[in-house]
RNA sequence: GGGCCCAUAGUCUAGUGGUUAGGACUCCGCUCUUUCAAGGCGGCAGCGCGGGUUCGAGCCCCGCUGGGCCUACCA
């Protein structure tokens, strides 16, 4: 009988939910669903001086956005609550005094300047800028100085000095670490919070995890994490460090490889769906040809003997791509109230919609979502769909507005096009080839010119579907006016026209 | 500097001793169409290097190289 699997995303609210926590919480979400565990959110807030409230909301959307559910955090409570780790102090406490008792953890003395300045000294002899453990055995008298002196102590464990530490990986195998290397760690800051090394410990033993399912630049800090659980009795969790994410030029992502904030994508018109596509491919493969897979088949299909131990390169374009499968797929009301902020923010669509203009845009977007792979790109590929005032790109000018015969028939087109009687994609289409015909000229000669003057560009969707959602009047008024522009020749000359 | 991790095309990956090394993104070409930024078709491009083990290595072992991570009273 399998033990009920239980895992947890640990994030410290210091900043915005990057991608990379994101990935790690989905591996663990992921891990969690498909064996029915259970997946916790804990909140590890003990660095005092960079948490925030701000943050906290940052993970809460951002792991909402995504889709992934907690069984068990901080809003939600659960059998081991608090779920936050500034709320845990007094559980810590407890923990400090069986290590102090034991004779593993001691009174620390030397203050931050001291140590940065011992570890300078050492890097420039060319040694390990370990601590020297010079606090472990003060004399009485010792102490009375430091305290006599106003110091306040951390409090620090005292790490194995000799033999090896292994760490059995679910990915990586065994992987032994000699205990010589490593200086005694601060478990517990002067200001009484613990350092993440020690909350970690006793929670994920507190809270029964199970399984630690983190990143790589975690694996050798779980030496002294090992130790720590042996030191205090603990089961040791099982464990696995997958591999990080990276960017272009292969170092950890961050900020100067482009966004790297989750709730970035989020504003660029990036749907959750392919947001978790796309990161679940990061470092595991679905075993098939087929790429573009649902939350729900990766839950099926996800398991950690899949997953490579290998760093990924987050790769914008394909993410770009992966979005762009998504959004042909996607319900219209999720495109729908995804574009929407972003083109009222864009100043192209009204803040309130009516439910006539929300059916109108779903029909626009429809129109756009075969060739788009963000939704942000309404703003400028749909631009004419919401305001007159659009450019005309150098190649509809090139191509079809400096023609000499284009303001003829765009006049043609604008008093045929506005005596319609009906207006549809059949009667708009009907109404340009008769154009054509009447002037001899082949459909093309009508179309081009047609979409060049309605739309400022030469490529789009079905030039009669795109007509049909604009007013008649707004379409024979652009004929009118681009037919003026093109005699003026205001056209003629390159670079952007400013529009009345 | 030290320790550890990693290594299939530019990128994400499949592959667990015998494969024409498969797929995807990107890029390029062709094609369809009223246009492409969509679709279809095709193409370029890969097992980092050197030693072993084996009848036979992308797969196993060793070394090298390269890259990454850690080396905080940050997590």
């Amino acid at each position: 009988m399998a033990e009920p699997l239980r895992v947890r995303f640990a994030p410290s609210p210091t900043g915005s939910l990057h991608v990379g926590h994101a990935h790690t919480a989905l591996f663990n979400w992921l891990f969690a669903r498909h064996h029915g565990g259970t997946f916790i959110l804990r909140i590890e807030d003990t660095d005092e001086v960079r948490s925030t409230e701000e943050s906290i909301r940052a993970i809460y959307d951002g792991l909402r956005w995504l889709g992934l559910d907690w069984d068990e955090g901080p809003d939600v409570g659960g059998p081991h609550a608090p779920y936050i780790q500034s709320q845990r102090l007094d559980l810590y406490e407890e923990q400090y005094r069986r290590l102090l008792e034991s004779g593993r953890a001691y009174d620390c003395y030397c203050s931050p300047e001291e140590l940065e300045e011992r570890r300078e000294i050492m890097r420039a002899r060319g040694l390990p800028p370990r601590y020297d453990n010079r606090c472990r055995s003060l004399t009485d008298e010792q102490r009375a100085a430091f305290e006599a002196e106003g110091r306040k102590p951390a409090i620090r464990f005292r790490m194995k000095d000799h033999g090896n530490t292994v760490i059995h990986d679910l990915l990586r195998g065994d992987v032994p670490y000699d205990n010589s290397l490593i200086g005694d760690i601060i478990i517990r800051k002067t200001s009484g919070f613990p350092t993440y090394h020690f909350s970690v410990v006793v929670d994920d033993h507190l809270m029964e995890v199970t399984h630690v399912v983190r990143g790589e630049d975690h694996i050798s800090n779980t030496v002294p994490h090992l130790q720590l659980i042996e030191a205090l009795g603990f089961e040791p969790p099982k464990h696995a460090h997958l591999g990080l994410l990276m960017g272009l030029d292969r170092t950890k992502l961050s900020s100067r490889h482009g966004a790297t904030d989750l709730a970035a994508y989020r504003e660029m018109g990036f749907l959750p769906q392919a947001m978790v596509n796309f990161l679940a491919l990061l470092g595991w493969s679905t075993g098939t040809e087929d790429e573009i897979v649902s939350l729900r088949e990766i839950v099926a299909g996800f398991d950690l003997d899949r997953v490579s131990r290998a760093p990924s390169v987050f790769d914008f374009g394909k993410c770009e791509f992966i979005n762009g499968q998504h959004i042909r797929t996607a319900p219209i009301d999720q495109l729908i109230d995804i574009a929407h902020p972003i083109l009222a923010k864009a100043g192209l669509l009204e803040t309130d919609l009516s439910p006539a203009r929300r059916e109108w845009l779903g029909k626009v977007i429809d129109l756009m979502r075969d060739r788009m792979r963000t939704v942000a790109v309404l703003t400028s590929w749909a631009r004419y769909f919401f305001t007159d005032d659009y450019e005309y790109e150098e190649r509809a000018r090139d191509k079809w507005l400096r023609r000499p015969e284009t303001p003829g028939t765009l006049d043609a087109l604008a008093n045929d096009l506005a005596a319609l009687e009906s207006w549809t994609a059949e009667s708009t289409e009907a109404g340009v080839r008769a154009v054509a015909e009447s002037l001899g000229i082949g459909g093309g000669k009508a179309i081009h010119p047609c979409r060049a003057a309605v739309t400022g560009t030469t490529v789009g969707p079905s030039l009669f579907h795109l007509l049909e959602l604009l007013p008649q009047e707004t379409v024979a008024s652009r004929l009118r006016r681009t037919a003026e522009l093109c005699r003026s020749g205001a056209l003629a000359e390159p670079g952007p026209v400013a529009e009345p």
